[in-house]
DNA sequence: CAGTGGTCTAGACCACAAG
DNA sequence: TTGTGGTCTAGACCACTGG
């Protein structure tokens, strides 16, 4: 009964794992607090703290003080996904990357990107509109507002040359992000810009970022036919 | 110069990001190592540790061994998105769930799911189609395969009631999974099981998952129009 | 109130990899 | 070889929350 050489978090993570996947600890059970996982397992309490918590951060288990640590009922599982930068994404497949502005100009934002950004009516955001290409084909193109206010630097940055989510993530920090994924049917000015046909189903982003509680850019990434997105439990 | 209270992993933390914000730290640069920085900080160095570790979790710092801690220079930064059961998510937005099984069959799965799957030619499957409703109006399909070799009980199980995913997800134990995002036309068999048009853009997750090295299920669902999956930074 | 997880500490040893 | 992060420990106190 009593554990041999559980003295790694791995160790003790992979039992715990093994216990839950054996029914020994079955959905909705308490399981030993830590002080008497420490004792079974032989190792300190910090130890058991750490496994136990990289599994309740996977949402395996549900942990809440003095209620103690049960096995998730129902399994919401959490997956990381990776957001890179779209000419990393293009580079690192081998490809070659290259962008275009289509589009650059100050306007007034309709009134989902201002409800998104948190702009007051009749100011005008800087839009941008650009075309990502791998090995010369269109990848994805962005539609981006951004807010100057929350951009010092941006109207004096050549976003010819560095794409404009490359520029902001070199120069202007930012604390968080939503993102939301969706797909939405080719209209004429998707089918003509990405060279697909109209009608065609595509994946779409879309993304906001802010700090100071400022939002600084919102954009739609709207990709080729065929792009996916892959993450790993 | 010498720090003030900073005793928590958090409070690190945020003035480790403060700094990194400030480009008191650059992309690119090393900071100062646990160590010091526990000096400076007047706290142990397990809660540098744990601060720092927590920003490479997210993809901000890369640190490595004997090289030290370096700000992340490409910023792929890591959002976790969780991946509920339908039914939670339908029940959660205050909307009534029911699902119907269109059909089920023993079955010798197409190529593509075989590779995913790992199952030799020739080997049958159960296969699965289901449609989730919410309000009664379609929500997603499913179309599933299961491996039986991998799932004792499920031809006894009545697939009718529970959901084929509620069934395994509170029966069959898992390792892990592989999901993909991506989007699809509607054919003639999406537009009729989903009531919508024919050309529509829909949003589909592959998902597998797998167990002591077999594959249990994979499944590739298909969502009405309109649907949109969340996540934050 | 009291039990449980959450965290901090000081010190120690280990594992890895850069030079 | 040696510096750095990775981890373990034993003990302590704290914070939250269920009863």
């Amino acid at each position: 009964m009593s554990g041999g050489e559980f003295n790694s978090w791995q160790t003790v993570q992979a039992e715990v794992l093994r216990r839950i996947n054996a029914r020994e600890w079955k959905p909705g059970d308490f399981i030993p607090n830590e002080a008497e996982l420490s004792v079974e397992f032989g190792c300190a309490r910090a130890t058991v703290n750490r496994a136990l918590r990289a599994l309740a951060d996977t949402g395996l288990l549900d942990r809440r003080r003095k209620a103690g640590t049960r096995v998730a009922l129902n399994p919401v599982r959490k997956a990381t996904l990776d957001i890179p930068v779209i000419r990393y994404e293009i580079e690192g497949k081998g490809q070659t990357y290259r962008h275009t502005v289509l589009s650059q100009e100050r306007a007034v934002p309709p009134s989902g990107i201002r409800a998104r950004m948190q702009i007051e009516p009749g100011i005008k955001l800087i839009h941008l509109v650009t075309l990502h290409l791998a090995d010369g084909k269109p990848y994805v193109f962005g539609d981006r507002w951004i807010n100057p206010e929350a951009v010092p630097g941006i109207e004096s940055a050549d976003l010819t040359v560095k794409s404009a989510n490359e520029w902001l993530v070199a120069n202007i920090p930012f604390e968080g992000g939503d993102f939301s994924f969706s797909a939405m049917t080719a209209g004429k000015r998707e089918a003509e810009i990405l060279a697909c046909r109209e009608g065609e189903g595509l994946f779409v982003i879309d993304r906001s970022t802010w700090n100071d509680g400022l939002v600084i850019t919102s954009v739609r990434l709207t990709f080729a036919p065929g792009y996916q997105m892959h993450t790993k439990i």
